[in-house]
DNA sequence: TAGTGGTCTAGACCACGAA
DNA sequence: TCGTGGTCTAGACCACTAA
């Protein structure tokens, strides 16, 4: 462990392509076996932190490319220096219906938490969401009182989303939602359903309804081999 | 390398949860030290198919969820079991403007690859697309005859994207799209920009214009710690 | 040729889980 | 208590890289 730490110390910050110690330098430096180091560097390694070269040493590594953290909308906006506010439209107990059941995991007539909120951003409407959370696993979740940010709330239980799969369509606004949307009928919104899992469990889906001119989707993809 | 292709396959198909051969057991049946069998197990621990639980013993682990493979046009549609055609409508090279140049990481007045195309699957207009290539990574690209798809012919050249990030945004059809998309001006498209890398190397950007009707794009979020 | 990482040996003691 | 994985020792030989 010791080792580890060290040499970890060492290369903080350094560029990528820097030579690390060599075992056999660790070595005598700790007086410890080379298994040891090994096992040290080799940690090391699988967090991305070193390469090894056989032949010529271990090296910094240049930081792999990441998929960015699964965020609800709280966190996006924040990313994007807003700060989120919603107001809840409905926020209520339901049975589940076969879509959501088959969804969530559950079977059809389990209690799901049904809640609808319209979402704002820098004071400017957003968003209408309408999540339904696998009441199973949240036992009480409305008697606790609303939180604003979802998975944050969701966090605290342990239940924070690590997978997601989204679907994404463009369409016209519907008229209830152009209104709620302070849009016209028929202006163009992106629709995004999803449904998010934490480590095995599904806890969470939902479809959002954006207004095309205040919300662009980020996404990154790929690097996860 | 026999240890680690032996327990490979001994658990091939074992359902998660399932003991795999205690470290000692296999330190007898190969006659081979234990430190040996550990790196064998190692590697598949890395791989994600053992777990180790201290105390108890190495277990089948159950596969990772994982984010699906970046991939283009082609093989998006293969996966929804349809055939991708492309019509070409402007294949040349180019100098690169700033923004291209700036996503592409290269100068301003390098020579880019445009190729625009229009793109169907099962017979129906899907999307309508305008890639950028580096053509410094791809020197004499459009020389060698249009590909189907552009990821296998970059595949080809060691150059496949493995990380991209995409900004997808809902819009209404502008009238020249909406001819091509054989759409009415102003219905909602889906507009999809994606900047892709192959390592550390800008190998492509593009901007999409699907058809809302004929499109939803699917994907898969997290797990990439 | 000297130095590197990759692999391997034949032991050892520890903490932990289950019975 | 017994079996498990976690850690460690003090060596060894190999293939590879770079000078």
């Amino acid at each position: 462990m010791v080792v580890r730490e060290h040499v970890r110390e060492l290369i903080q910050g350094a560029s990528p392509g820097t030579p690390a110690p060599s075992e056999r330098e660790l070595v005598s430096q700790f007086g410890v076996a080379r298994m040891t180091v090994r096992q040290a560097l080799d940690a090391l390694v699988v967090e991305g932190l070193l390469e090894r070269m056989p032949g010529r040493g271990t090296f910094v590594a240049r930081p792999r490319r990441r998929t960015c953290r699964l965020s609800g909308f709280t966190e996006d906006m924040r990313r994007r220096g807003l700060v989120a506010e919603s107001q809840t439209i409905l926020a209520r107990n339901e049975k589940a219906g076969p879509g959501v059941a088959r969804a969530l995991e559950i079977s059809t007539g389990d209690s799901v938490v049904h809640w609808k909120r319209l979402r704002r951003a820098g004071g400017l409407v957003i968003c209408l969401e309408d999540v339904y959370l696998n009441e199973v696993l949240l036992p009480g979740f409305l008697a606790r009182g609303l939180p604003t940010s979802l998975y944050d709330a969701l966090a605290d239980r342990g239940l924070r989303p690590t997978w997601a799969e989204d679907t994404i369509q463009a369409d016209a606004a519907a008229e209830d939602e152009a209104e709620l949307l302070e849009v016209e009928p028929l202006c163009p919104v992106l629709r995004l359903s999803r449904r998010a899992m934490s480590e095995d469990r599904a806890v969470q889906v939902s479809r959002s309804t954006f207004r095309s001119d205040r919300f662009t989707m980020y996404v990154q993809l790929g690097d996860a081999d």
